[in-house]
DNA sequence: CAATGTATACTGACCAGTGAATATACCTTG
DNA sequence: CAAGGTATATTCACTGGTCAGTATACATTG
């Protein structure tokens, strides 16, 4: 019974995710995606119990991948904490001018399927924004920063925006705006942290990891 | 020739606007929409072209409705200017909590129909977006800010980001730390102001947390 | 042989859009 | 003013096509 190893099923997500990113889920047939894989139908229901199924698994599979070219784009990055942070939308605003982008499948699928709260592949992408939140805000946390849970909230609120408003008006420049925006914001917390000297509760989430 | 002020023309743009939002634009049949309106789908034929023009139609429809919603909630608003930014946010969180609410129908849209980037829908969104950044770029030109564009559009980003993350964690929490975002950043901009020019027009800018 | 995997061909429902006809309201013009 | 015309507005019944999902049978292989 279908292991993720599975070739066969590894082609089928890799159409699926191919076709529900350039084109949603609900334009998108099973059929389709069949074609694309180069098997049938049959082939693609002896290996997925339904289409749904079948979105949580390409919402899935980009879950790692996604989280790991964040994580990248900030070791490979260079200066300042906040410039590191920002470092992540300039990634991402090159990106976004590739002609192939189309915002955040996550996000994008999310918004389709917002009649069906609890979808599997709208918990999936939820936990996906979770993680990339945690993970934000444990680097925050190493740096000493007072809010660093919120400060992270923040950080997903204007990359989410981005995506947002960048597939809206087709402007990346928006994702450099966001960069700005991350950075004002946690050069602020860090300045505060300098200032706060020793009155704060920083002790607490001081030590790094 | 069907004018905007028809009543069987709003009766049917009132339909699809309940259905489209509630549900999605490709999750709602054209026949959904005319059984909702109470006449028959030939009849819609009569008035709009296509499903498509009736989805410009339903965006069409909440451009000013929205916008004035939001001018209200800032002109209702007391405090200072910053926190009249974030008042905005807070009366959307409220709204947010709504069960019935769905995030932000233009961008929804948008999300759905990626992959017609030239879809008329997509223009009305994006020019509603575009006046809502207008409006707010004005404001802060009013307060004397001097980076008014580039911080009407950090507004912009955390306002879409907040949708799109409270549609998805089903949490209208987020709306408030979008606030608090705002509230800094106007803050910011504002002590910026008054050390470089010679205190021309003290707001309070003095923040609580 | 039995389990696993794949294919052909089908089902019943639904979808966007249309053809032909009808009703209504207003507007000519004899 | 009345007879006839024309544009507006609506309905019923339909088309060609697509959709998610399935019944059944064939193939491969350990």
């Amino acid at each position: 019974m279908a292991r993720s190893s599975d070739p066969t099923r590894t082609r089928i997500v890799a159409a699926a995710s191919r076709l529900f990113y350039a084109e949603g889920i609900r334009a998108v047939s099973v059929d389709a995606v069949a074609e694309s894989a180069g098997i049938t139908k049959k082939t693609l229901y002896y290996h997925f119990r339904s289409k749904d199924d079948l979105v949580a698994a390409y919402l899935a599979a980009r879950d790692q991948p996604n989280l790991a070219l964040f994580k990248r784009w900030f070791e490979e990055s260079e200066g300042a904490f906040p410039d590191r942070i920002a470092a992540i939308f300039i990634n991402l605003a090159a990106a976004a001018r590739h002609p192939k982008w189309r915002g955040c499948g996550f996000l994008r699928t999310t918004a389709e399927l917002a009649n069906l709260p609890g979808h599997p592949a709208i918990k999936i992408g939820a936990a996906h924004k979770k993680k990339f939140e945690a993970w934000l805000q444990a680097m925050f946390e190493a740096e000493a920063i007072a809010g660093a849970a919120e400060l992270a909230r923040q950080m997903l609120l204007l990359l989410d925006g981005a995506f947002a408003v960048v597939l809206l008006h087709r402007d990346a420049s928006y994702m450099e705006t966001a960069a700005e925006a991350a950075r004002a914001l946690v050069a602020a917390a860090l300045a505060r942290r300098a200032k706060a000297g020793k009155t704060t509760r920083r002790t607490a989430a001081r030590r790094a990891s």
